[in-house]
DNA sequence: CTGACTTTGTGCGCGCGTTCACAAGCGCGT
DNA sequence: ACGCGCTTGTGAACGCGCGCACAAAGTCAG
């Protein structure tokens, strides 16, 4: 999506065999991961691309070809070692060792956020929580005691990963102070258009966005209904 | 539009004048839309599309062509109507009229997202909570009852957006409630591959799935500069 | 050992989306 | 009235991603 990122990634690779996985890839290897984890605990040793692609809800072609971007052989005949993949995946992904996660902004949607168990279950793991009131540093949740924004900079460490549950107004505000504390990937919530630098991935979540999405082909599916009754 | 140009184009132009908007320019009207609405607060009365792609962090020419997709046309050396424009991509979008939304599972997320007043500032606003637990029924949240999931066909009316908050081993039951009560369009944030029927329009939501893809970047970015860094 | 079956890996063509670049159109100053 | 400059709308080329279809490769039965 970011043009100007691709252009930096696209033309460093010297003597590379490693290097290109798309974009649209990367995107998918989560869900394989996931559904993975199912088989496997299932009780299945290996499985099949048309079993995998099912599972996954993509086409086995597609994921076939998903695969040998990232190397990752299987057998023909078989199929793909379950455990062997979810390794090749978990690595590619970089969840080998846990990936530190800094919340900030510790309000309904953060809360819910700092609460959830699905991250902790697979390499994912919130490490601190942020905010800027005062009468919520010091709190407890799940573990994890609320600290006073002003600390960011301590509680940043290398590959962190900034999490912005801030209202809009003040999300650029932390998102430069996340870049400023050395966070290079950023996953925002506030409904605004962030800045950033260069070399910083930034990836956005909007909820009210997906409900206009769905709202446009409902009013569209109903214009057409109302069409095709009247003809 | 030129109807001829349209038939040049497409293979079906029978009498049809309101052509196909493209999927991704669909997901960026609600861009458009907020940035617009900051503008209209602002004071502004006309727009150049460079102006309003940078407000939405897109390129002008996208910009331009996503606007002539829907036939709304801005004046050349001057830009466009701000408020002729929310007008326009309002209506395609479904929201002149309140879309109503019906939302399943008041857990943790469920919870953040019925307290959020950010829906029903434009077009958006939550009709009706659902959960199983008859510990939380009769709940009262931002003004509305929780009800039992079993009232779900009497709160779906034509046009209702369902959105999903269970946990994941409930989804799909949920998801068959759902259409089964009639509705079409659903927003779902269990990690799971949900099937829906043809004709229903599905959307997830998946934080992992984000959380993991910024994680392989961070993994990629951190190989690169310790490869960088040896050579 | 051989042959047949199963499944992977991929070459190729197609359609969508993005970007560049420019002609057409509109207002404004003179 | 008339050009001048600004902005829109769009034609055309490019690149990416997807799906089909098949050859290569490996397994298993006999
Ligand atoms: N709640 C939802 O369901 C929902 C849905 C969609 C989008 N969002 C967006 O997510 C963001 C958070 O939503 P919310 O409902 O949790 O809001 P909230 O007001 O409940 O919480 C915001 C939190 O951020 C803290 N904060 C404010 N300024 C800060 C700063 N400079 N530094 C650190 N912390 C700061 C506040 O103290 C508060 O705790 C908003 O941008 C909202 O638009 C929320
Ligand atoms: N909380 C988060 O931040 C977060 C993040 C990512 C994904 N999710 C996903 O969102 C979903 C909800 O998360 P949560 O933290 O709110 O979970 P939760 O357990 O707090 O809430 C789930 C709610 O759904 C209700 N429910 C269960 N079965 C139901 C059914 N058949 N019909 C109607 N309601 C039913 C429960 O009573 C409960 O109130 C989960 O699938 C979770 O994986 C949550």
């Amino acid at each position: 999506m970011d043009p100007s990122r691709l252009a930096t990634g696209a033309l460093r690779a010297p003597g590379r065999r490693r290097a290109n996985v798309p974009e649209a890839t990367v995107a998918r290897l989560p869900l394989y991961l996931r559904a993975l984890h199912v088989l496997a605990e299932d009780g299945h040793q290996t499985v099949s691309s048309e079993a995998l692609a099912e599972a996954a809800g993509v086409g086995s072609a597609k994921l076939r070809k998903d695969l040998s971007h990232l190397g990752s052989y299987g057998t023909r005949g078989v199929g793909y070692d379950v455990t062997n993949l979810v390794e090749q995946i978990s690595a590619e992904l970089g969840l080998e060792h846990r990936c530190s996660i800094v919340l900030v902004g510790v309000g309904n949607l953060g809360r819910a956020l700092a609460g959830y168990g699905g991250f902790a279950s697979r390499g994912l793991a919130i490490d601190a929580l942020l905010d800027a009131d005062q009468g919520r540093v010091g709190e407890v949740i799940a573990g994890l005691t609320v600290q006073h924004v002003e600390h960011l900079p301590q509680v940043v460490s290398t590959g962190s990963i900034g999490v912005i549950a801030t209202p809009a107004l003040a999300a650029q505000e932390v998102c430069d102070l996340l870049v400023a504390a050395g966070v290079t990937s950023i996953l925002n919530f506030a409904p605004i258009v962030l800045t950033v630098p260069d070399g910083v991935d930034l990836r956005k979540v909007d909820l009210s966005v997906e409900l206009q999405i769905l709202s446009f082909h409902e009013h569209r599916k109903a214009a057409l209904t109302a069409a095709g009754a009247s003809a």
